[in-house]
DNA sequence: CGCCAGGCTTCTA
DNA sequence: TAGAAGCATGGC
């Protein structure tokens, strides 16, 4: 892989597979939007960021020399997608989502808006999310100018229910106050997550009200890195027992099953 | 208008 | 332990 700042666009080449659009369009993260000209912009760490790039090559602006460790671990630059595409084409369907979107990778979001988006995810669609995610900034996320961060967790958990239903948080207003309450009290750390095995992490997850096994893979692979999480929402249920004879992942791909997951959820949103 | 959405909690058998 | 009802909201 190589890097290169010139006017404080951070540039990484020759590291596999991006696209830009298919990773931003896959699902995973709520606070970018396409912009004229085939940019991407959102809101990362509290920084307003243009990103762009179609053809395995990811420029970010603004950014400086000390950002290329965060952005090597946001977009997964360490982690061979060359590698895990040889792998799950051994098969033929799922080698076919793959192609279907062969650019998205899975981005590793920051926990606590990881957590708050993907507990607004349930029984929801990914416009409705993207919009309630917008509004929530703006209720308690700190003003940036033009711009909105992500709410802390101590901000979250002093809004009021009412306030969460009036964006349109609808019953998941106290799962995000739960939510919140559980991470800003230390009930839910994110070292401590992090350094847990697998099963352990998601039974601590799923022990918050609010957060079920869905959400807590969601969180896990989205943010935490537990490549073994397959969140299993409507699509993927749908889709698994086309792409495999028995419906179950190979044993071979368990761990970075959630990445094939990925590939396989975008696939069948658009063709099931 | 009715159906559905990156589901979870609660109730029931 | 398994299965179904109830849930708020708005995109389509």
């Amino acid at each position: 892989m190589h890097t290169e700042l010139k006017n404080n666009t951070l540039t990484f080449t020759g590291f596999g597979a991006y696209s830009t659009k298919a990773t931003f369009e896959a699902g995973q993260a709520f606070r970018f939007a396409p912009m004229p000209g085939g940019s991407w912009q959102g809101v990362v760490a509290g920084r307003l960021i243009t990103v762009n790039g179609e053809n395995d090559d990811l420029s970010i602006t603004p950014a400086c020399e000390e950002d290329i460790p965060f952005y090597t671990k946001y977009f997964a630059l360490d982690i061979d997608y060359i590698n895990l595409h040889a792998l799950f084409n051994r098969y033929p369907a799922l080698a076919g989502a793959v192609a279907f979107a062969p650019g998205i990778r899975v981005l590793q979001q920051e926990f606590f808006e990881t957590l708050i988006t993907f507990v607004l995810s349930q029984n929801n669609n990914i416009p409705r999310i993207t919009g309630l995610v917008n509004r929530l900034c703006a209720l308690c996320g700190e003003a940036k100018g033009g711009f909105y961060a992500f709410p802390t967790p101590a901000a979250l958990a002093a809004c009021t229910a009412e306030a969460l239903t009036a964006i349109g948080a609808g019953y998941r207003a106290p799962y995000l106050l739960a939510a919140a309450a559980a991470v800003n009290s230390g009930q839910l750390n994110e070292a401590a997550l992090r350094a847990m095995p697998y099963l352990e992490a998601k039974a601590a997850l799923c022990a918050v009200h609010g957060i079920g096994p869905k959400v807590a893979d969601c969180v896990l692979l989205f943010s935490l890195g537990k490549y073994e999480a397959v969140p299993m929402d409507v699509w993927m249920k749908k889709a698994m027992p086309a792409i495999f004879v028995n419906g179950e992942l190979p044993k071979e791909l368990l761990p970075f099953a959630g990445i094939a997951q990925q590939y396989i959820f975008n696939w069948a949103r658009a063709n099931l």
